[in-house]
DNA sequence: ACAATATATATGTCGAGACAAATATGTAAA
DNA sequence: TTTACATATTTGTCTCGACATATATATTGT
């Protein structure tokens, strides 16, 4: 049922979910595994009370989730169960990497995780 | 740079333009050919100025393209450039037949179409 | 041909509601 | 108490739907 709510019946929230551009910003950094929000905050510069917002926003829109670690909140991706939802999340994040902007985020995360201590497991 | 401007650095103009319920019942119409307004007034049940309006914002986006034939508008898709971009909008599409009210606004679209005597070519 | 009208579509305005940024405040864990 | 994060409040902007009106083309009457 959740992927039914995400891009079955009320596929525009979905759409409006990511139709703001710090939240695709997010989708692009969160898609391939758990990242933790300071990591986020730190890659993409902005202020931690936004990203939690817009955050909450993808939470409450079923597209990620989050899993709290001591002190640390991690979030993840939700893969939609239909096909067509997940292909359709598939098509979205591949076509985030023509943005110049989402390829420096990209790096700009590989370095904070790699050079940074990481959270305990 | 039509497709880049849809989808490479503005991609949330691109979503903003698909997350409302009656502009994605549009494009799921407007979708495999060029289609007059009046039909789409017709199989969606909607007020012709609120179609116009929504067929506005599609136009801004460049999403689809309009042309005039004597009192008649049509609206057809302007297929992305870009491979990442068609892809995407491929799969918003593909997902679309997952909705209940889109599949029975494409068969209404088919009798009206068919039944009616079409605006002279 | 010209004027009047009808048809098809587009656009301006208004009020209501949604959402964003910024700032401040609250909460959970160590 | 400090750290890491979430939520509330305020204010401004945007968009929607509904209604009215404007524009463009076609058709009809004379």
């Amino acid at each position: 049922m959740g992927s039914k709510k995400t891009v079955g019946l009320r596929m525009e929230l979905f759409f409006r979910a990511i139709a703001d551009r710090t939240r695709l910003r997010l989708l692009n950094l969160i898609g391939d595994d758990e990242v933790c929000v300071c990591f986020l905050v730190d890659a993409l510069g902005i202020s931690q009370p936004k990203i939690s917002r817009h955050l909450a926003y993808l939470r409450r829109a079923g597209i990620v989730a989050a899993r709290r670690e001591g002190k640390w909140m991690h979030y993840r991706l939700t893969p939609p169960v239909d096909p067509k939802a997940a292909g359709l999340l598939t098509a979205v994040r591949a076509a985030l990497v023509n943005d110049l902007e989402m390829r420096s985020d990209r790096s700009r995360l590989v370095k904070l995780c790699c050079s940074r201590k990481l959270p305990p497991p």
